[in-house]
DNA sequence: ACATTTGGTTACCCACGGGTAATAAATCCG
DNA sequence: CGGATTTATTACCCGTGGGTAACCAAATGT
């Protein structure tokens, strides 16, 4: 409601004008990282891309340098969620199992999201030595919640002593994974799998 | 030694013909799997492939119908060490979890060489909608080994009761990811790795 | 009103790489 | 010896797709 009568004004405000062009920016972004999850970013075509905004390839460059540029926004969407759900995670209650659990539950449910399928959906060789690099200083920060709350609950005995490293892997593995297989039209929900995921990797297969 | 003084006749017979023949084969498809992992599919060139073996990229259409064949090929190979592997243990002592974690070892393993790799880094989309068929084939009986040897684990009493089919997602994303973050040259040897991970996946990390 | 900026279009360039003749050399076989 | 087959080479074709140049219309702002 921008004037009288909730009537938007055609004539935008600056203000609105820079709102207007970063929702095109998400929108490029939106439509490339579906295309980018279906296809494959080498069969994906920038092409294609403008095709499903009803645009033309050239307008892209007007909000993105190239497609790498494109592909490391995506991968970087899904990394702001990631940071999210781990800052929360922080925040909380809890002792080390609790947050594990916790980090898996969270992180699981990214896995079922197209955001979060790009975090290892896409391949590292398709980024510059820049992006690269800075996505490795992102993927530590995320190995270092598995490996700090695995470490912590060792220490306040909720997890059973391990080497933090590997069972960080073991997890990530399993937890990574689910990006691979799960399909929203499936039968598994989201939230059914990481509940059976929390406790199989926390309980373990054995029976004892 | 084919002849006297063991000496190799340089008048091949048709035998020797036919294994030279195939032993290129091997060796174009070694070159290939190697540049496929090292560069991922789509940036390995077959003049690379061909470079790499000191011939020409029209050579090797005398042993291979195209690019994608080679690739299906690639993924075949680590499919035999796999299957051969599961066959072992079939045939071998053990209840379900014993098989269970025999299993996770193998597969563990093959993880860390360049044909097991072939399994999970290649894009399925990369292939013919035959070849996929035939691949989703084999990717069920690797499957089934997980899912089966859990169930009968469950029978007999040493597997927590469970749902078999999730918790071999669990299993073999964990086991899978292993080919994504190993490195030979790495600090943990394949075999420290796998029995780490046979001890965490079976024993989980609660603390109870 | 008028120069400027913004955001879009059409038309084009060109490097790349899979795949294909046409051909030459070596080998097999009768 | 001499024709057929195998295996490799050089030279080429051509579809594809990222990226760019030139241009145009509308909104901006002085």
């Amino acid at each position: 409601m921008s004037t009288a009568a909730g009537q938007v004004s055609p004539f935008p405000t600056p203000e609105r004008r820079r709102r207007d062009r970063s929702a095109k920016r998400e929108a490029i972004l939106d439509a490339a990282l579906e295309l980018f999850l279906e296809q494959g970013y080498h069969r994906a075509t920038l092409n294609q891309v403008a095709e499903r905004l009803n645009i033309t390839k050239p307008a892209l460059y007007n909000y993105f340098s190239g497609k790498t540029e494109i592909l490391f926004a995506c991968w970087m969407a899904g990394f702001e969620d990631a940071a999210a759900a781990i800052a929360r995670i922080e925040a909380g209650p809890g002792d080390g199992l609790a947050r594990l659990r916790a980090l898996i539950r969270a992180y699981g449910l990214l896995m079922t999201t197209p955001r979060g399928r790009c975090l290892i959906r896409f391949d590292d060789r398709d980024f510059t030595p820049e992006q690269r690099e800075r996505i490795s200083a992102c993927k530590r920060r995320v190995d270092a919640a598995f490996r700090g709350w695995i470490a912590a609950g060792i220490e306040d005995g909720s997890v059973r002593p391990c080497d933090p490293k590997m069972a960080a892997f073991a997890l990530g593995g399993a937890l990574n994974w689910i990006g691979q297989w799960h399909r929203d039209d499936g039968p598994m929900s989201p939230e059914a799998v990481v509940e059976d995921f929390a406790q199989t990797l926390t309980r373990g297969l054995a029976s004892d």
